[in-house]
DNA sequence: ATGATTTTTCCGTGAAACACGTAATAAGAT
DNA sequence: ATCTTATTACGTGTTTCACGGAAAAATCAT
């Protein structure tokens, strides 16, 4: 197997250099490119040059998880692996969604990340062991309760109801939402009965918090 | 003036041992302990023999913020150099308040870390540049415009209010409000009212989103 | 094609929450 | 002493919620 080309990339330049030393300091990998930035990173000639691509993002959000999905869409060739501070089962599953092949977390050792880039460049995922540890956890926890984690909204609700949880979290009333939608004030309410029986909420404050934890609306 | 001793805390262990070379580089700087563990930090015996704690929190959560209140408390000798993600001027806010004497963001480069710790080590605070233009930009923002930024909760409400809102942001109906609280219903009627006008709020999704952005409620 | 299911639409009724104004009492500040 | 604010509470009318039922329309399965 020949050597390992990587390229990096994090938001903050101070970690940006500090990853660089460490991997610098590993034998068999060669630094390709290391930015800040993400914007350049989709158009970078130097891209599909790389084995690995490592990304540091400071939160895992959308634009992140967008950018990604591009990468790995572009460059089926480039295994993209995650430095995150994020070690929620949620975070986990949109990266893992969004394509990235490998999740380093905060318990990782330099030797993890030797093993993490070799793992990937044999054509495996990698996840660390507290994440692994966590995966495992959720799988086990959903098999045995019977009610399980959140039901995701995306999964759950149709496309009219979740037009109207949008609209009721961006604190439209009612009548406003009727008026958007072009229905009537009752239909609009009992759309509301349905998302609130699908999601198992009971209050809606608990439907703010399910909205915002589900990216369907911001803070 | 001597060397300067810093320790150095990141629970990310990788981050960690990155900004642990990327000081090493620098002359005149002793690393005198690193550690991925803030829980030991305030026991530490080292904890007092260095001029500057380099904390690299994943998050700024209440947990970091006592524990920067602690360490600046019993260690007033102690100065605390936060690296962190976050740039938003509620979380400079925080920390300032916590007592961290310096602030390093993704922007700043290697030289930056230099100067920070040696503006610390003599005495004064380090801000990094976008962080002191954010702090600026909201300070003239505030002088121009006559409707500044979000009212603080903690300043702008009675105690009483707190307790309201903390509750209704728990899902709390008014009945149960009124049980725990002792009070009638048509008070915490009142309450709420006075808590919307206060905060220049519309519905019940806004003020839970407030509440949240003030960390009044969890997500 | 046909039957089954889901989606979208709407209503009735009573309870709960909200908007807005008013107001008494107590405590604190100037 | 006076003014402000906090806390308590009510009246009234509107809106939203909870829990049902129900029918047309679209979707899916066989």
């Amino acid at each position: 197997m020949s050597r390992i080309t990587v390229g990096i990339c994090s938001e903050h330049k101070l970690l940006l250099e500090g990853i660089c030393r460490l991997i610098e300091e590993l034998d068999s990998i060669d630094i390709l490119f290391k930015t800040h930035s993400v914007e350049g990173l989709l158009d970078s000639r130097l891209i599909d040059q790389v084995h690995i691509l490592i990304l540091n993002p400071h939160v895992l959000d959308t634009g992140i998880l967008n950018l990604i999905v591009k990468i790995t869409m572009k460059h089926p060739g480039v295994k993209v692996l995650l430095l995150s501070m994020a070690e929620d089962e949620t975070s986990i599953h949109k990266s893992i969604k969004a394509g990235a092949k490998g999740f380093l977390s905060r318990e990782s050792e330099k030797e993890d990340l030797l093993e993490a880039l070799l793992t990937l460049r044999n054509g495996h995922d990698y996840y660390s062991k507290s994440i692994t540890q966590l995966l495992l956890k959720k799988y086990v926890e959903e098999l045995k309760s019977e009610k399980p984690s959140e039901p995701r909204a995306l999964d759950c609700l149709s496309s009219r109801e979740l037009e109207v949880l949008t609209l009721w979290g961006s604190s439209y009333t009612n009548n406003e939402i009727s008026e958007a939608l072009y229905i009537s004030i009752r239909t609009v309410e009992s759309h509301k009965n349905h998302i609130m029986q699908k999601l198992n909420l009971k209050t809606a404050v608990d439907m703010v918090k399910f909205a915002i934890r589900n990216s369907i609306i911001e803070l």
